[in-house]
DNA sequence: ATTTACGTTTACGTAAACGTCAATTACTTT
DNA sequence: AAAGTAATTGACGTTTACGTAAACGTAAAT
C-alpha cells in the first residue's frame, strides 16, 4: 500500500517504506482531515515533497499513538504531551525525575481506567443476564 | 452532608436521603453548572421544591455513572443511550433482543478499550524502566 | 484534450461540554 | 434591617476536534 515513490529521491533514505496521506487515511479509517489536523498540533510531521506530504514509518506509529490515545479518551494535547516525555533527550536527573514523574502520573489515571472498565463490564455483564433471564421467561410463558 | 430537609415534606418520601446541587458538587468535584448541565441533557431529574432541586440517591449513582462514563470517554449521548437501556422495560421479545444487541456492542468497545489501557501501560512500564536505567547510570557516572 | 483521482491551502462552520457573567430570589446570620 | 450565602435562570463565550466548501495544482487514464 506504500505510495508509488519511483520519480522521488526522498525515498531510500527513509527506510523505502512511504505512506501518502490517504493510505494511512485508509489504513486507520480517519480522514485526510484528521490527519493534517494532527499535524496542525504538532503530533506528526511528515516529509514534503513539493506541497505533498509522506509519512514514514515512524510517522505511521505516531498515528497508531493518537488514535489508541483518543480512544482512551485523551486529549490530542494530553497525547502531544506524551511525545513530547518520549522524544526529551534527558540532559539532566532533574528532567529524568520529572519525566518519571509525570509517567507515574498518566499510570495512575490508566490504572483508574482499569477499574472504570472492569466495573462497568462487570455491570454490563449483569444487566444482559438480567435481559436473558427475562427473555427465556417470556418464552417459556408462551 | 444530606441537606437540611426539616421543612420540606417531600423528605421522607424519598427514603430519608435528599442531597442539595453543591453537596453532589462538592462530593464529586464537578461544578454546579456541569450538574445543570446534564440535566438539560436529559441525564438527570431532580425533584423540585420550587426552583430548587433536591437530588435523591438515585440521582446520585447516576452522576456517578455520568463521570465514570466520561473518564472512559463516552459522550453524554452515549451514556443516555445506556440509561435508556437500563430504564427501558422491555415489553417484546424484540425489544429485547434489540437491548442486548446495545450490550454487546458496548461491551465490544470495552473490550478494545481494556486492551487499549494494557497495551499503554506496558509501553509506559517500558518506559519507566528506561528512564530508570538511565537515572541509575547518570549517579553512577558521577 | 479532458475527465478522474488525489492532493493542497484557506477559511469558515459546527457539535459537545461546559465556563462565565449578570440579574434575581430566598434564607440565615449578625 | 443589612449583609452574607447559596441557589436560580438566562445568555453569551470558549475550547476541542474536526467537517465542509471553495479554488487550485499535478499526474494518470480515457
Amino acid at each position: 500500500m506504500p505510495v508509488n515513490t519511483d520519480k522521488i529521491d526522498i525515498s531510500n533514505t527513509y527506510k523505502r517504506k512511504l505512506y501518502s496521506i490517504s493510505d494511512l487515511s485508509k489504513e486507520f479509517d480517519v480522514t485526510t482531515r484528521a490527519i493534517r489536523f494532527y499535524e496542525d498540533a504538532d503530533l506528526l510531521s511528515p516529509l514534503r515533497q513539493g506541497r505533498n506530504r509522506y509519512y514514514t514509518v515512524r510517522d505511521r506509529t505516531r498515528l497508531k499513538l493518537i488514535l489508541r490515545g483518543k480512544r482512551l479518551g485523551f486529549s490530542l494535547n494530553e497525547i502531544g504531551e506524551m511525545f513530547r516525555l518520549y522524544d526529551a533527550e534527558p540532559g539532566e536527573v532533574a528532567q529524568l525525575n520529572h519525566i518519571l514523574d509525570k509517567i507515574n502520573e498518566k499510570m495512575q489515571l490508566l490504572e483508574r481506567q482499569l477499574e472504570d472498565v472492569q466495573i462497568v463490564m462487570q455491570e454490563l455483564q449483569e444487566f444482559r443476564q438480567q435481559c436473558r433471564e427475562r427473555l427465556e421467561q417470556m418464552i417459556t410463558d408462551t
